[in-house]
DNA sequence: GGCCAGGCGCGAC
DNA sequence: GTCGCGCATGGC
């Protein structure tokens, strides 16, 4: 069961873990007390740690099948993470909080997300807090996901398309998932009839439009928003939720709806908006919420596996 | 104990 | 097309 490491070094001139990891974009990220940066993605764990203009890396395997393909875990990690794009952002002279909030958040560089797993994620975390979204994630994981021992850690993959779609709603609330328990339900049963067979990136943005146009997917425009810029590489996209408002009105003077603010917010910084718009959401939430370092906190990979299956009912 | 969370969907206009 | 309101849940 315990698994083989695979090692390495990454070059890394413009992207930082911390700042890319921390931000909030990716729910199954943390910091452990050592220093390292542990997490599960495509169903591999990845340990990372900055070093200067480079990332040591430590894999569960050197092989990762992805929507693009499979990948050397090396080639898998620059992908995943971007480390060759990190676009120069050009900012107007009098746009002065954009500015500071770009000079600040450098290096905050937006991560490729498994879509399904970025699609359910976002559905789940609608009006939730972070770490209740990050439970209830992590809850799918270890009753429905592979189980895999790293390091003497034990992960939890995040569950196929086929395994989601065989719960209903009734389990989710059961399982005190609220009213996103229909919406993740319906989600993840279209999302299984859809894929048959895989799915490219052309194939998942038009999934992700169809939820998007469907009423009662969970997939609203912030949430369909979430997904364009964190797993769909459209990364004009500018996800509108409560801290982007606030800073909307209160830097900006913009007001009104979700989808006002999304079209204004697109509108003004063009291609690279969603990058525009994530360094200004960092940059007021670290002034106003709750800081980086407060939300970053020690990680716990070994989460007990749940006692209660899903297929036992045990009312 | 009240307020709020990386909002959505539905019914009125 | 746009606006207002109800919504389940748990953290703080």
């Amino acid at each position: 069961m315990a698994m083989h490491c695979f090692e390495g070094m990454l070059e890394s001139t413009s992207v930082d873990i911390g700042l890319t990891l921390g931000s909030g974009q990716v729910f199954r990220w943390g910091r452990d007390v050592d220093g390292w940066w542990k997490g599960i993605a495509y169903g591999v764990v990845v340990h990372l740690r900055q070093m200067g203009d480079q990332i040591q890396y430590r894999a569960s395997s050197e092989r990762v099948a992805t929507y693009c393909g499979e990948m050397a875990i090396d080639d898998f990690l620059r992908w995943y993470l971007r480390l060759d794009h990190m676009p120069r952002i050009r900012v107007p002279r009098e746009d002065t909080y954009l500015r500071r909030a770009r000079d600040l958040l450098k290096g905050l560089q937006f991560v490729r997300q498994d879509p399904f797993e970025c699609i359910i994620s976002y559905v789940l975390s609608v009006q939730a807090h972070m770490s209740l979204t990050k439970k209830r994630i992590g809850f799918l994981a270890r009753t429905l996901g592979e189980r895999r021992v790293f390091e003497g850690e034990t992960y939890w993959t995040f569950p196929g398309a086929d395994a989601l779609s065989e719960l209903d709603s009734g389990f989710y609330r059961r399982h005190r998932f609220g009213w996103r328990s229909e919406r993740v339900a319906e989600t993840a049963q279209f999302i299984a009839g859809a894929v048959r067979g895989g799915a490219d990136l052309d194939t998942w943005r038009c999934i992700s439009d169809d939820l998007h146009a469907l009423s009662g997917s969970g997939v609203g425009i912030k949430v369909a928003r979430c997904i364009d810029l964190f797993s769909l590489d459209r990364l004009y996209a500018v996800p509108v939720d409560t801290w982007v408002r606030k800073f909307a009105r209160e830097w900006y003077g913009v007001t009104g709806s979700d989808a006002k603010i999304c079209r204004w917010g697109e509108a003004r910084w063009g291609k690279w908006a969603g990058y525009c718009n994530e360094y200004l959401f960092a940059y007021y939430r670290e002034l106003y919420g709750p800081t980086l370092y407060d939300r970053v906190l020690s990680f716990n990979a070994s989460d007990e596996a749940s006692a209660v299956m899903p297929f036992e009912e045990q009312v």
